[in-house]
DNA sequence: CATGAATGAGGCTTCATTCAT
DNA sequence: GATGAATGAAGCCTCATTCAT
């Protein structure tokens, strides 16, 4: 019926955190529409209402924790792939860095996925940001030519996608680390293409 | 606390079979969390208990929904691909039956995405499933020399990685089928990679 | 989210009846604000969640008891002044068997005020229909010359207003009957006005 | 636990009164219930703590309003009826005042009708002294011969009645004085009352 | 005097499931 | 086989009030 005040001291500041920090444990472990706002408090070590002094509601706080993760992964990659000499070095470097912060962060894909179910919005914007600068950076590798060409829009919903079940299906269900010969073979894949007949890398 | 009787007259088959697609209508238009038995049975057209004179609980519906929708999938693709002469080609053609499929079935992203959330075995089985059927199919084809070597269940990951999102951004948000260029970038990149240097098709 | 199927059965209408009355007596003892739907239920003796059977909301309930004890009242005045010679008589009827509803039902007065925090048009409507009523009877027995002219829907609302604090003051506080004296004095002003001069009855 | 400091500087009076004015809009806008202590300290720009260094409560605020209303509604109708030469002006003139205040104290009606949810003996105070001040001047212009006789506290009361509802209907509802017509009318029926006969004003 | 973060009880509403008919 | 009324636990959110600064 108004807008809240959000708290604006340094208290309140690290109560806010606390908050956050609980709610992606919270919505990683047992989902979001398992969660109560007071399995966030508890963990929190505030009363209940506290959290409505920070979040207007639940679904705000997950829409928060999705758009903060979002961040930390583009800021994972950019890190992880710093030192690259060329494009693919930077996709398999990538790959990994996408693994390990999927690893620390056993909750993103949770808490991404199900923020569809609670505002299809939260998760579009997810996946449309990342796709986006990724789309730009391969356009440059192309101009570059580090990359052949074709739809960089296409390629990188694509890689996107490789990622995204390399990461499920180890970090996410094994919580472990692909083997070597997996994650050379998904490289594989991703710069060679299954097409018979070209060179192989590794 | 007993055994469900399973009706199994054709009346009786009859009644599930509305439930079962009232459920994927609902689960699939609002999500499994914010569909209330009572919406099911509203659309189907039966009273609320009669629900459960078919399904032991709301979660078991959709188990059941799941793999319908797996089965479903899996038949589709090999109806889609039934005519390929090569591996290459079943991939070109899976590619574009798995978004026709996902165009006719809207739900399926959204039923498969968050049976996770109810039980994280439902999810699994669905794409283990898949991913199983795949990969032997990728073996086959690679003892054939269709395909290049590699981890065949790698590769299965992968592509169905990049299948999903393709759906997920055009079949899912767009409603519609994608451009002929984003295919073709697709299925070049799945087919030759991004490393530069290879002949391109298309 | 969806319309409530409003049970038809005679079990069903049973259980209506027994919210409607706990809540006209909750409503009224302790008033809207006050009284918790668990009050009501608990009063009514079903279940919290079998109020949302008949109601779609707490307000809700409240707007049909006003509705409901409009009716009444209306029915009760028409019972009341059944009798009656001419004009002057309804009044001096109407006015006493206004008291004698009220004292009935105490809470009439609570229950009718508080509507308007709730809904506003609830109040109105309440006050809009009777006045309506009231209005067209009192032309009539313009037409009839048993009373004297002027803007009927003017008296209308004053014979209200009258009829109303009468009502408070002794129905509600005091609950008890006026005194002859109160009843009369009030009976001749309504009659005959506060001018000096007219002979006076009683 | 301890009884309130009640600033008494100047800077405590002023915020005092920021708070009140801000109480009034408030319960006039949204009635007493539906205003939290937080929407009354935003308007008035001070912190919600500081609230309480002013009402031991909440129902304490609206308990002050209601009095002080009581008395700026007197003390306006004294001033509105101070140049009549009997009593039957006066009750114009004072019908008159009562409409312009009610017009530009919409918030009245509300927040004295609530004030009875709140806490009964604040409501009937209110009415109770407005009936007693009226009562004695009645008696005193029956003394003088302006009135016809009867008993003059009922004939308060009924008075009282009739601009309510007058009031009700064009100050509040339609936010507009009554049209020349209606107060017309209504002053006739309280000068003459509704019998047939006598002769009439206007 | 004033601030504003924190509290925690309480209320409305939803909904999976049961059961008597 | 089917019905639909009833249940009651559970959860989101609001808000009067307190208190440390």
């Amino acid at each position: 019926m108004s807008a809240l005040p959000r708290p604006t001291t340094a208290r309140g500041e690290a109560t806010r955190g606390k908050l956050l920090a609980a709610a992606e444990a919270e919505f990683g472990e047992n989902g979001f529409a398992s969660t109560a706002v007071s399995d966030i408090t508890r963990r929190a070590g505030v009363a209940q209402g506290t959290f409505y002094l920070y979040f207007p509601t639940k679904a705000d706080a997950l829409r928060q924790l999705v758009q903060d993760m979002g961040r930390q992964l583009r800021h994972a990659l950019t890190e992880g792939t710093a030192g690259a000499r060329d494009r693919l070095e930077v996709e398999r470097l990538g790959l990994e860095a996408f693994i390990d912060f999927a690893l620390e962060h056993q909750n993103l894909y949770k808490v991404v996925m199900e923020s569809q179910f609670v505002d299809d919005s939260i998760y579009r914007e997810y996946y449309q940001t990342l796709a986006d600068s990724y789309t730009v950076n391969l356009q440059r590798a192309q101009a570059r030519g580090e990359l052949r060409g074709g739809d960089a829009s296409a390629q990188a919903w694509s890689l996107m996608g490789v990622a995204h079940f390399l990461g499920l299906r180890y970090a996410i269900w094994e919580r472990a680390r692909p083997p070597r010969h997996v994650l050379d073979a998904t490289f594989d894949l991703l710069a060679h293409g299954i097409a018979p007949g070209g060179e192989r890398g590794a």
